[in-house]
RNA sequence: GGCCCCAUCGUCUAGUCUGGUCCAGGACACCAGGUUUUCAUCCUGGUAACGCGGGUUCGAAUCCCGCUGGGGUCACCA
């Protein structure tokens, strides 16, 4: 305490009993990262469970990096994972600035950061330095070379009145200078943790442009708008020191810090934006590629960027590279699991067990580890964060997505999920659904038990959306002859025998349809199977589709008649060659 | 390299603060059976972990120390 730390919360009592404010603060500099989205639905969460509120701050300090084109697509990503704002941008119903704390873009709060510099560099706090890059890295690599940790500190014989003099006419920095004391940081999550004042240095808090640096944007922003909790990951732990100090200089109380475990790829890398290159490339050496398939890209450029392990390619060429070698491309940002058709609720589900987890118990006595937004609302604490990073299990995500869709939802939520989702990513497949709204309505329900994204539910139903003469029959595969052409009688001339009753069947419908070939096995004294496999391959071509019932509809009636009369063409041919 | 953080099944984790109920529980993955007209689902069972070494204690996954290992960070980026 006599550090002039100060909580916002009673001493004695727990934070998770007193209404939080909270802020996510991404950088516009990209799209949103999946790590990115665990820090904000934790902020999110706790606001929530405390009562408090939850703050979207915009951190565009970075002139050259920053964009409006990432800050929207990042409050896209935030709206579509359902994470609302209380205070911040407007965007489609969430946002706003109630309680006057805005505007949440830093670039347009340079009065209230400069106000504060003058203010500092009055009592002495802040004060210009004048050194250039090029002598500050000379500076860093003399005490690289006498193995000394470089710390910037202000000279004993600084004059401080000549240095704002000199500051009028010159480029300068402004400089912070640390306290000579240690810090204690008061984390939630990872306890007190103590820095020792060597290694804290007068860090830079407002750049050559004059635009002030995250450090102490970020403190200045916090101090204003309220913040009482700040949550993010343990990569900031090592600034927390830094900014404990500029939080007391300002005279705003010390918020409370829960740092949390980072997470990684399954072999231990950073999941990054280079991972996608990494895959294709490796995909593309496997295939022999030798040129891009669209023609953005010039197949020189392509070599160089297989050549190159740093290289990267821009999201769309990467995107088009990965389809064309039917390739899924590791998902990073939000918009790679929403693309991949992931539910937003089962992302938030599954992000919020990095690192998290709720600690009760179901009806069984076992853990409950499937839950929604509503459920962290309201049980999300910073007690149960843990310590220890994690690894981005894919495997178990999508387990997670295949459950929720297979017994989360019903067929009429699944159809309109998926025809959203269609609408944005599959325009060929959104075409089709809305040429017709029943059979879309048989398609989701085909599709549904079957799917473990939105993405995959397609192949499902593909059969339905080709042509009839797209579809080959060339009786090969285990399965398939197996199906067609052994046994007696064969599946060719069972199908054969079956062939007619398509064309009589008064209810088409599932429902009708099977109670048609139920009728026709029943009569022959056949198994289900003698019928129904050499059926599936006329109206698929393949051995693999939803129930008949379903199958047939789906293509419709004239369609399936076509077809069989076709597979019975093509069987009549390879039933006069030899056998293998 | 300096400083800082971390350490339970392959992975996410419960249990650690308040040592015994833990020859360690759940989930994903995996393996073996079963249901099913195909696929998928579903059901049953199984394999699998307290990093190592010292302490403290009647007793340690749980407390202490060391080691090893992993990670973060050392910008006029955030």
């Amino acid at each position: 305490m006599s550090t002039g730390y100060a909580r916002n919360y009673p001493p004695g009592m727990t934070s998770d009993q007193t209404p939080a404010i909270t802020r996510f603060a991404p950088s516009p500099t990209g799209h949103l990262h999946i790590g990115g989205a665990r820090t904000a639905l934790f902020c999110w969460a706790y606001a929530r469970r405390t009562g408090g509120r939850f703050i979207l701050r915009i951190e565009d300090t970075d002139r050259a990096r920053s964009s409006e084109d990432a800050a929207r697509g990042i409050l896209e990503d935030l709206a579509w994972l359902g994470i609302g704002w209380d205070d911040g941008p407007e965007f489609g119903g969430f946002g706003g600035d109630e309680r006057g704390v805005g505007p949440f873009h830093q670039s347009r709060r340079l009065e209230l950061y400069n106000a504060r510099f003058e203010e500092l560099i009055e009592q002495g706090i802040a004060y210009p330095a004048f050194e250039t890059p090029d002598e500050l890295n000379a500076m860093r690599a003399e005490a690289e070379a006498a193995k000394r940790t470089f710390v910037y500190r202000q000279r004993a014989e600084y004059d401080h009145a000549a240095a704002v003099e000199r500051a009028k006419t010159e480029e300068h920095v402004l400089r912070f200078r640390m306290p000579e004391r240690d810090v204690t940081v008061h984390d939630e999550v990872l306890g007190d943790v103590v820095f020792p004042y060597a290694e804290l240095d007068d860090l830079v808090i407002r750049k050559r442009d004059g635009f002030p640096t995250y450090h102490f944007a970020v403190c200045v922003d916090d101090g204003l708008m309220g913040v009482t909790h700040v949550l993010r990951g343990q990569e900031h732990l090592n600034n927390t020191p830094k900014h404990v100090r500029i939080f007391e200089a300002l005279g705003f109380g010390v918020p409370a810090f829960a740092h949390m475990p980072l997470i990684f790829n399954t072999d231990g890398s950073k999941m990054s934006k280079r991972d996608k290159d990494k895959a294709a490339k490796k995909a593309a050496r496997d295939a022999k590629l030798e040129d891009h398939p669209s023609p953005g890209v010039t197949a020189d450029g392509f070599l160089t960027w297989l050549g190159d392990k740093q290289a990267q390619l821009g999201r769309d060429a990467l995107s088009e590279l990965a389809d064309a070698m039917g390739l899924a491309l590791p998902e990073i940002d939000v918009e790679d699991f929403r693309s991949a058709g992931y539910l937003p609720t089962v992302v938030n589900n599954f992000i919020a067990l990095l690192g998290w987890n709720p600690g009760v118990r179901d009806v069984d006595g076992n853990e409950i580890d499937r839950f929604d937004e509503a459920f962290l609302a309201e049980h999300f604490d910073l007690g149960r964060i843990g310590k220890s990073n994690a690894k981005f299990d894919r495997e178990k995500l999508l387990a997670f997505n295949a459950d929720t869709i297979q017994h989360g939802m019903n067929d009429a939520a699944f159809a309109e999920t998926w025809l959203a989702w269609a609408e944005r990513f599959d325009a060929e497949l959104a075409m089709w659904a809305k040429a017709d709204a029943a059979r879309w309505a048989i398609a989701a329900t085909a599709a549904r038990p079957r799917a473990k994204t939105l993405k995959d539910a397609r192949e499902a139903i593909e059969f339905a959306m080709i042509a009839d003469d797209a579809i080959a029959y060339v009786f090969e595969g285990k399965a398939t002859k197996k199906a067609m052409l052994k046994g007696e009688p064969t599946g060719l001339e069972t199908l054969r025998e079956f062939a007619p009753s398509l064309g009589t069947i008064d209810d088409w419908t599932p429902a009708g349809i099977e109670g048609a070939i139920q009728a026709f096995t029943d009569a022959k004294g056949l198994n289900m199977g003698k019928i129904a496999q050499p059926l599936r391959v006329a109206i698929t071509g393949t051995t693999v589709s939803p129930p008949l019932g379903e199958t047939l509809v789906l293509v419709g009636r004239e369609s399936a008649v076509a077809r069989v009369g076709r597979c019975l063409e093509a069987g009549a041919e390879v039933k006069n060659e030899p056998s293998p």
